[in-house]
DNA sequence: TAATATATATGTCATTGACATATATATTAA
DNA sequence: TTAATATATATGTCAATGACATATATATTA
């Protein structure tokens, strides 16, 4: 439509890009950011909390958490810091960016077009169920 | 749990599996099993109307199309049979089977349960933004 | 005879993430 | 001291999925 088409900073806010989800994409993304919107945390505790998040999908694997903080982080979602825990191996502490506020907030209007689609699915099938 | 598990059949019945749509899946099968629950209808058509199924994610490819239409029948979700057209090459011409439609039932059922986790997850982004 | 629309099908490849494993620290039990 | 366990982060590898390109074939139109 318009000439030149978008520009790189416009693709990676396009709501529908988060509609879709990209081939094959879990919602580990929104999960995390979900989860960090209230309060840093490490990736341990992010996976033991993972299930707090009500979004459809099996909970992802551990190396798939790590692997995607790691790539938020280069995309500015969130920031790290090493810190010395009370016991244990120190931890990375992942704290969400206005950047990463700003991703969970397209999520949320991409999901919300989603919720709209489904149900007018689930509409149409009932509407045209009427007996086997 | 329960002694010996679940069998083959009730798995590829089981809701969850259809809220989780597997590792990288589209809404291939549902589309395919939407709109055939009204008519039979060949590939080419399928993928021409593929638009009007209000689901999320991208249109699938016509590659993608012929060959989820080739496993559901292996599958049993679907029957075929060769017809001639009024013009041009022959059409492969996909029924709905009662298999099939209990699927989309399945599906349906799973997308309801899609949605309220989608909702929840809606009301906690809201409740927990009280400002920038 | 060339181009186009219709129609089905396959080849190939990158992405995704599941599963397994590696590495390392600290605590507790033997 | 050693072994086992919980905590914590990270990488290796592989199968599944589907995106993109292409192949094959028929019929119509230019």
């Amino acid at each position: 439509m318009g000439a030149g088409g978008k520009k790189r900073g416009d693709i990676l806010e396009d709501v529908g890009v988060y509609m879709r989800e990209g081939p094959g994409k879990r919602f580990i993304e929104p999960r995390l950011l979900f989860l960090l919107r209230s309060a840093p945390a490490h990736g341990y505790e992010l996976i033991r909390r993972m299930e707090e998040v009500p979004l459809p999908g099996p909970l992802p694997d551990t190396g798939a958490v790590y692997r995607a903080l790691r790539r938020m982080e280069e995309e500015g979602l969130v920031s790290s810091r090493w810190a010395d825990a009370a016991a244990g191996p120190r931890r990375k502490v992942y704290r969400i960016t206005p950047r990463g506020r700003r991703r969970l907030q397209v999520w949320a209007e991409a999901i919300r077009g989603r919720v709209m689609l489904l149900q007018r699915f689930l509409e149409l099938c009932s509407s045209g169920e009427e007996r086997g």
